[in-house]
DNA sequence: ATATTGTTTGTAGTGATTACAAAAATGTAG
DNA sequence: CTACATTTTTGTAATCACTACAAACAATAT
């Protein structure tokens, strides 16, 4: 189990950020659940851990590692900021009725994706799929 | 000029709703700039023109005619949620400097999108790019 | 040890959106 | 036309995610 903390700390380090407690509390978080979560997610789940965390500590840090690429944000519906630890290109489908995001890989999206012609600069994409995901189909 | 106005009216009323002044007036601004505005940028400009206007007014308006598939919502930036009067699939570009917002049309959207194959039912696709339009890379 | 810098915290503020209930406008039945 | 019902609009107050800010705290350097 200290094999991620480990990791998170090597993580931390190599970006050159100090690997303070709530740091390492927040990187944890998203390696070990992969679930897209707002920092109010984070803050609830680490919160009995880390009786002093502060919800703007969550904030701070979430958009601390965004600036050092160790985050990405999503912004796969409006009023909520998600954070996904998987910074390499890739879509999200967000279910309408159970509000989970999970990603969607795709083969070779550097030719599927259609880019813009009219001579603007691409710097970041983000393909985002809704509807019904596999679960929510049945009780549908 | 009463073009727009009239064909406001009759998309009002082929949609079930009665073409009431603050309807037509959000509708036609939606018609006439195809600018992907948020509410506050249509509350402000029809305001001059319309003292009563309120700005619920043009929420609740926005959001019924989201409802009545007059319009649809782009959340390509998290706490401003964007309405397109242009409902059928395509891209948007956002731009980092102006913060413009622009229509990117695909070819041939269905084949060229690459799709879930994980089996969930997908009702709706975004796809937003994000850098610098043409006019910012020159002062860029 | 002391100064300096970096980090965390709590509170108060902001800004977009929504809830709500009253007021105004419109439609309908007698 | 008039009275009543329904729909629409309005303004205020509330909500919710997020941020600003400044004090408290921790780490590091001199």
């Amino acid at each position: 189990m200290n094999d991620l903390r480990a990791e998170c700390i090597a993580r931390l380090q190599s970006a050159g950020l100090r690997p303070s407690e709530p740091r390492i509390a927040v990187l944890s978080f998203l390696m070990k659940h992969r679930i897209h979560p707002v920092a109010e997610t984070i803050y609830k789940s680490l919160a009995p851990e880390y009786p002093t965390l502060s919800r703007t500590t969550v904030y701070n840090t979430l958009k601390l590692f965004e600036e050092n690429k160790i985050v990405m944000s999503l912004t796969i519906e409006d009023g909520e900021l998600r954070y996904d630890i998987n910074t390499s290109f890739h879509g999200h489908f967000k279910c309408r009725k159970c509000h989970s995001v999970t990603d969607i890989f795709l083969d070779d999206p550097s030719t599927r994706v259609p880019l813009p012609q009219n001579g603007c600069k691409v710097e970041s994409i983000h393909l985002d799929f809704y509807g019904l995901c596999n679960d929510c189909q049945v009780e549908a």
